[in-house]
DNA sequence: ACCTGAACACCGTTCAAGT
DNA sequence: ACCTGAACACCGTTCAAGT
């Protein structure tokens, strides 16, 4: 009996997880949920306790649509297939990927996912006092880039932001002037996040052998 | 004329900052903020468009707050100060931290902000073509983790999860058991701060002198 | 076991009016 | 210029009841 009451959750969480991607988050009530799957909005409270518990079960749905380790790959392959997959994740649900960093999330499914990471740096030689800290360094950076992205704070919002921007009244930024050029090309969004990945594991790299 | 307007702006941004940091961002409603200045709710409407409207402002109060770049410092000084000082206003405003990203802040202040970050790290001998990026990279990660750790995406939550939750039904999860020793210490994460940030020091240092 | 109905105490926002 | 009042179309959640 246990096994229909989480396959009834599941359906919940794609119904609410397609309503706030088609609609935006704002739109994602337990009444409009409820109504997508022609139920009374109470009925959703038979299989979570509060909105808050539903928005945890598709942080939890996130979580598991990350890609699973795959132990033939070296460390940097894993690492860097665990990053383009949050990414991807990302991208699919722009709209609700950024709960990943607002609801704590200490679900079995986290909890996996953290593990995953453990894992990788262990075995790629990371001092065991370290992985811990080093887990949490890479993957406040990776969620805070996937997140940056598809929030907009990279882009600034929806209008693409110009050069010209920069003014404080009259006179433009001293930084922003010094990167004219630079700041009038296109971010190649890709292309960074490889070198940010790059960067990443030159810093995991300089724990290695060091103990 | 315009100068009271903005006065009374801040007003209401400070009691809505206030309310939030008191009773919980949920809390915080246009009618709650109005009740605390006395106010019919549709008062507010005169100075900012929206809700939305409102909490860019708060976000743009707290842009306000990050410490000033002071010249006379080295570059890897100013770096600091500028990340110790965004994690001292997340433990400021832990309540309305979060927002920073998840509103694009495209503020006056937050690209003022952006460009204090520029010329550190043009100052300090980053080549042009990297600085855009690398700001991103270090902002992105001090600003990922002062609201992971306001948010409790580090600590888990009100409770403090022990080694010992890291159980998938009956086995333990592999890279937990094998940290077991070190998971079950404490964090000390003013410690742990600083020993990412000589992490990016060293990302900001491989970009020096290599053009 | 699973769902519905009515009710309570809230929301953001529009439109008109007051001084 | 600045604020209020009433109204509209919503919320999450509790409690009781239905089958």
């Amino acid at each position: 009996v246990r096994k229909l009451k989480t396959a009834r959750q599941a359906e919940i969480v794609d119904a609410a997880l397609a309503l706030a991607e088609e609609k935006g988050l704002d739109a994602l009530s337990m009444r409009s949920v409820a109504g997508r799957l022609d139920l009374t909005p109470m009925a959703l409270y038979g299989y979570f306790r509060s909105k808050d518990d539903l928005l945890d079960g598709i942080v939890g749905h996130l979580m598991t649509q990350l890609p699973h380790p795959d132990p033939t790959l070296s460390w940097n392959l894993q690492l860097r297939r665990l990053a383009h997959g949050a990414r991807e994740v990302a991208s699919q649900y722009p709209a609700v990927f950024p709960l990943l960093f607002v609801r704590p999330s200490v679900t079995p499914d986290a909890v996996r996912a953290v593990d995953g990471l453990y894992v990788v740096l262990l075995d790629a030689g990371v001092p065991p006092v370290h992985v811990a800290r080093v887990e949490r360094l890479v993957s406040t950076f990776v969620i805070g880039f996937a997140i940056s992205e598809v929030s907009g704070r990279f882009s600034g919002g929806p209008a693409n932001p110009r050069a010209g921007r920069a003014l404080i009244g009259d006179e433009m930024l001293p930084g922003h002037a010094r990167l004219s050029v630079q700041l009038g090309r296109e971010v190649d969004w890709d292309a960074e996040f490889e070198a940010d990945l790059d960067d990443l594991q030159r810093v995991v790299e300089s724990y290695l052998d060091g103990a």
